[in-house]
DNA sequence: AAGCGTTAATTGACACCGTCAATTGACATT
DNA sequence: AATGTCAATTGACGGTGTCAATTAACGCTT
């Protein structure tokens, strides 16, 4: 090997070395993610990822970026399987998507929202993900918005839901919500308390029914 | 040094080696806590925390249940300040409090709600620091559905009020959430959709005003 | 076809870390 | 004064992130 190699030979051995090292993250929790063992594991040499990422903060930002892309897809496939349904079916759906995503990839979802340096500003590439993300629950409540039934903009509701779930499923990873029937009831009280909260007063009714 | 320590002793010793451990927390960073700066920062030599702590995640486990007294204390003077005020009040006051010392300590915050092992079983004195916490929004939950103004039992919804206090503080203090003012506006849904989602039909007009 | 330059990839070296093992040192008892 | 006990220190080891030096493979020039 002596050329230049191009970007997309780039991308390809960057992204060949995210994904080993997501699997190595979530086979072997957070601290088993070595840049050696990653060197192993990819069958290339120990410094070879030095290549391809400034340091292990940079190989780190990159799997935050390829975790949201996967959660992404998997709450927009889940939203596009109940696409005929109503906003708050769509809504719900997608929320539990996220949450399974998150239940069943702890350490991903942890390393997803878990700064590599404190204070940093979050990076474009990073931004956009987190953006794409955003829209897929941004769309079902901008058209609900639209339809005159929301009681807020749709992004302030958009933020408000990202939290909320973002911290049943932190708490529940850490293991603090104990047993299951505890999650399950709080995500449902979550659910109808998000969705009582944000609809007109007039539409709550019908909601709740 | 000859005779064995006493247990008040040791817990001196302990607690001062925690204090030292979250001050070295704060200034540099979780990463920037290491066993080795620990000793030096508390005059000790560089085996001495393991007279005290059985391993790194021995003493990490302590500092959060330090940290986690910490936050029950805040929250309880913030609620002490303001007694006599209505349920509401009372508990946007704690939540406020809340957030604020996540937000003052994010490091100490992020430590507190981080796991030491994977799975692992939460230890009876975490366990107890967890429950005190929960006591401080607890005890006017379950005033307020004594006096039968609650839509579901307290417990229930001390859980969500949690989860979503947790969820955007660590949002926040990764750096997800932009700039200030989404932010606080974030904030405020949040405690709006709180008030008017768990409080009886009948009350709801009246907490929105 | 032979040599060269460029650049991918490997290997060497270093400081730092957590931690086990062996050592030192101070006190209470005899 | 000698001894045993236990707090505390120091030595040593494997592992980690990362910088620096080295090696190896390919395209271009002559």
């Amino acid at each position: 090997m002596s050329k230049p190699l191009s970007d997309d030979e780039i991308d390809h051995k960057r992204s060949t070395l995210v994904a080993c090292a997501i699997a190595l993250l979530e086979e072997n929790g957070a601290d088993g993610l070595t840049l050696r063992k990653l060197a192993v594991a990819a069958g290339v040499s120990r410094q070879t990822p030095y290549l391809y990422f400034k340091d292990k903060s940079d190989l780190l930002d990159a799997i935050r970026i390829a975790g949201l892309i996967r959660l992404t897809e998997a709450t927009t496939a889940a939203v596009n399987e109940s696409e005929n349904d109503g906003y708050i079916e769509q809504l719900r759906v997608a929320g539990e998507a996220y949450v399974r995503f998150g239940l069943d990839h702890p350490t991903l979802y942890r390393m997803i929202y878990k700064p590599t340096r404190a204070e940093e500003t979050v990076s474009a590439e990073l931004q956009r993900a987190l953006d794409a993300n955003s829209l897929v629950t941004a769309a079902p409540m901008k058209a609900a918005f639209d339809d005159g039934i929301l009681v807020m903009p749709p992004e302030r509701l958009n933020q408000v839901f990202w939290a909320a779930l973002h911290g049943l499923i932190s708490l529940r990873n850490e293991g603090l919500i104990g047993d299951d029937e505890t999650f399950v009831q709080t995500l449902e009280d979550l659910e109808n308390i998000l969705a009582t909260g944000f609809l007109k007063v007039s539409d709550k009714a019908q909601a709740l029914s």
